[in-house]
DNA sequence: CGTACCAATCAAGTTTTCTTGATAAGGGGA
DNA sequence: TCCCCTTATCAAGAAAACTTGATTGGTACG
């Protein structure tokens, strides 16, 4: 029951790109579906280069994927990193809470 | 409905501080309760100053707190702040996944 | 007192992360 | 072909995070 070294790297690692805030703005930004990005650097007003980085760290940490399509890259959510994410954070709860915070209800 | 930027700060030092694996250790162990800083450097096999320096890192983003007693110092975790960090990961779901991840459902 | 113990803090050095500007790769249109 | 647009990558520097060993501050106990 005791979290693994392996599944500790992999909280660690998507804690890390949920960190920033610019790549939290990301997030959100494409929370409404894919987004190519120039629309990302219009809505967050941040440098080209700036972006590229971290949509970067984002995608390898596998929360976000992208398509290519003429000379534009899109960018979607993956969702099952959300989910990875959100079992992650259930599996840090205090075992006195353990009912609460709605992470065994809906199944 | 869009996330705030004071939210996407609280959630971005929400997220750095489960960013290192030492500190995931360190709230590993307090899931079953109170624990001494003596006992936590045994368990994970840190050097005290590291220690210290990551159970700070903790406190300061408020998922732990400290209490007292003679020479010894006990952690806890914040049952809020895990639960503030659940909510902050529901809010990056994809809104056609909102029914999903067991986010609203259980009152 | 003096010693031992626990933990926080400091100082120094290393590593990682982030930003910026420049360059390169690739596709579309004239 | 040539030029422009979009994006990725590189290089260099700045800033932040982490580690280590030493010091300091309290507390207990003889």
């Amino acid at each position: 029951m005791s979290t693994s070294a392996a599944s500790r790297t992999r909280t660690a690692a998507l804690a890390h790109a949920l960190s920033d805030e610019t790549r939290l703005g990301i997030i959100e930004a494409l929370r409404h579906g894919e987004r190519c990005v120039c629309d990302l650097g219009i809505d967050l007003d941040a440098a080209q280069s700036r972006l590229s980085f971290h949509l970067r760290v984002l995608k390898e940490a596998g929360l976000v994927s992208d398509r290519r399509d003429g000379r534009w890259s899109f960018y979607t959510l993956v969702p099952g990193a959300i989910t990875e994410l959100h079992d992650a954070v259930v599996a840090l709860r205090p075992l006195h809470l353990l009912p609460l915070l709605g992470g065994d209800c809906c199944g």
